[in-house]
DNA sequence: ATTAAATATTTGTTAAATCGAATATGCGAT
DNA sequence: ATCGCATATTCGATTTAACAAATATTTAAT
C-alpha cells in the first residue's frame, strides 16, 4: 500500500466517514452507509468505488445489496492510522452511528435495508 | 486539528516527505528539506506554508534560516499515524536522508546550508 | 547603502477532484 | 417477461489543487 495513495483515500470527508463506520462495523453495505452518512446513493457508491480500486476496502455481494469491508492485507501502519482516527473521532461519528442503529431498527425493514 | 485537514495534508508526496523527514529529524530548515526531496525551492516553500496554515507545523526564524518543526500540540492519533507511516516507510525516505547527509557533510559549507 | 543568500509570494496556466443529474446494470420476486 | 429495489456508471459542469516562472521580502555581511 502507497501512503500516498492511502492518504489520498481519506482525505476527503464522504470517504473518511465510510472508512472509519466500516472500521468500526467490520462491515456495511451500500444503503447502510447512505443512511448513516445521509448522503445520495451514486455520491457514496462513487466513493466505495473509489476505495476499491485503491485497495482500501473489498466488497461482497449478497443478493441485491453489495457489502464492504477493509482489505483484509492492509498493512499494520495503515490498519493503526484508522484504528486511532476513529478512537480519536468517536463523537465526531456519533451522529452517523445514530442514523445507522435508526434505520437497523425500523420495524418495517426486513433485511438490513429498504 | 480536524482529521480531514490533517490527512488532505498527508495526501500529497511532497508534503508527506516533507513531514516524514521533520518527524526524523525534530527539525529542519528549508534549504535542507530541498536537498533532501531534490525539489525546487519555491515548491518546498509554497508546501511549507501549506502545512504551517493547515497548523502541522510551526517555524521558527534563526537568522536567514527558516526551521519548521511539528506542531507541539498535535493529537495523539496524528502524532502517531506519522510515526507509525515513518517507521513503514523508512526505506522509502533513505535516499532523502542520505541527500541530506551529503550536504551537510560537504566541507566547504559553513551552516546547515549554502 | 549595496549585495548576496535564504525564504516567501504572486501570477497565469494546467491538471485533478468532486458533484448532481441522468441513465444503466444486476438481482429477486411475481 | 417484467417490475422494483439496490447499486454502478456516465456526462457535463464546477471547483480545487499543483505547478513553473518571475518577483518580492528578509536578513547578514561588507
Amino acid at each position: 500500500m502507497n501512503p500516498t495513495i492511502f492518504f489520498k483515500a481519506l482525505a476527503d470527508e464522504t470517504r473518511l466517514r465510510c472508512l472509519l463506520l466500516i472500521t468500526h462495523s467490520d462491515e456495511l453495505c451500500v444503503c447502510e452507509l447512505m443512511a448513516a452518512l445521509e448522503e445520495a446513493q451514486p455520491k457514496v457508491s462513487r466513493h466505495l468505488a473509489q476505495l476499491r480500486k485503491s485497495g482500501l476496502l473489498v466488497d461482497r455481494r449478497q443478493g441485491q445489496w453489495v457489502y464492504y469491508r477493509l482489505h483484509p492485507d492492509l498493512p499494520s501502519w495503515a490498519n493503526t492510522t484508522l484504528q486511532e482516527t476513529l478512537e480519536a473521532q468517536i463523537s465526531w461519528l456519533e451522529q452517523n452511528l445514530t442514523q445507522l442503529e435508526r434505520m437497523k431498527n425500523r420495524p418495517d425493514r426486513l433485511t438490513a435495508c429498504n
